[in-house]
DNA sequence: CAAAATAAAATTGTTGAACAATGTTGACGG
DNA sequence: CCGTCAACATTGTTCAACAATTTTATTTTG
């Protein structure tokens, strides 16, 4: 999928690292150590550092002065932040596009990878399909700076989820919105769409914060 | 203004040099060779490799491998994304802001020092001024991230004002549509600033592609 | 003389070790 | 039980070294 042969090594490694985070290999809140990590992905200090500047960038990491890194912990603040991005983001984005862009093909190829991985209970893939397909909602604008942008925002709400664990409950009732968001695309009917995407997106977000306040309580 | 001695020394790098960048130290497209800037501001050469992909993932900076790192020349792309980038993320926040927000006060008091500035002729401070003013435009909006992103794209773009040598067209013709915008929303009418927010960034734009299309047919 | 091939020099990429500064732990005494 | 202080571990930063690559200079060749 990437060509990283060719990147230098910390960013190869920042790519890897940031699998792992939004793949569940690390809890949020967790310190990584320099000297245990440099042993295991054999790369030395210096190159991990590097790449720990990366992610913390990215908000993946906190930094925290002569005490290391740790995984960011989503606060509700930052949840409700992310879906204000995501709404201000999103759905202008929909409603402007028309029907035939390129991206409007990979919405409809990522609704379909959902509706088979949950027909098999995979909710992982059901996960990754609908971030495949909100994804290709904001290369609907035809920018590359905001696509960068999403996928950083996007990964750093992928760490809330795995604060929570059910993920049924996360991804499985957006499978039918999806179908229904692309669908209206498709008819030509861009602002109805968006409309939906709104409803589903304040629907998420109440979701999440209620499991995150569930979890805050105990 | 930043309390730096807190942050660790490859930030306080970046920030040194981002100044230096959107001051226009450099020029756009000049190679950076980490020996010479090592022993002039006097840090390692892991450090300023830290600092280097701050930049450069910010985009200010251009790393090529083997090759260096340079200060990035922008594109007529990179503008007209950009450009893109602010009509989506202004507009919006303009047009739904309520009048008493903190930030509508910040936009009031650059509006004041960029007319002051544009007095006594400082074209630079009416260049600040005005990125101050969008800024805050932005900051309407209340969302971190979209506040930190613009920060990032509007870095970019000074880059771009760089290349050009007439910062009089740049900056002084927008000073009074700045205070158009601004009396529009304190006078509760954010629809309308909104719309003349429109009108500034087309025409903004155009300013800035012609005035780079000329230069590159020179 | 021009162009290609080659050798030399300079630069970046990565590593490892060193030491200072800061944080953490645990024993000790009140 | 709580605070103090020393021992320990971890991070922050620098330095030196070497491999890999690019740039420059030189030589060879047509």
């Amino acid at each position: 999928m990437d060509q990283d042969l060719a990147l230098p090594l910390p960013q190869k490694l920042a790519n890897q690292l940031r699998e792992g985070l939004i793949g569940g290999a690390f809890t949020p809140g967790q310190r990584l150590s320099e000297q245990a990590l440099c042993d295991e992905l054999d790369v030395s200090r210096n190159t991990l550092r590097e790449a720990f500047r990366l992610l913390t960038k990215e908000g993946l990491l906190e930094h925290k002065a002569n005490r290391g890194v740790f995984v960011t912990t989503p606060s509700i603040a930052a949840v409700i932040d992310i879906y204000r991005v995501r709404r201000m983001l999103e759905c202008p984005a929909l409603a402007h596009a028309y029907p035939n862009h390129p991206a409007a093909a990979r919405m409809r190829a990522a609704v379909q990878s959902a509706r088979a991985a949950r027909q098999r209970l995979d909710w992982r893939e059901v996960g990754s399909a609908n971030m495949r397909f909100h994804t290709a909602i904001v290369e609907l604008a035809d920018s590359e700076r905001l696509s960068g942008f999403y996928a950083q925002v996007s990964a750093e709400l992928r760490l809330a989820f795995f604060l929570l664990d059910d993920p049924e409950l996360l991804h499985a009732p957006y499978v039918d919105m999806n179908e229904a968001i692309i669908s209206l695309l498709e008819q030509g009917r861009p602002a109805a769409a968006a409309a939906s995407l709104e409803t589903y997106l304040n629907q998420s977000e109440r979701t999440i914060l209620a499991a995150l306040a569930r979890r805050a309580a105990a």
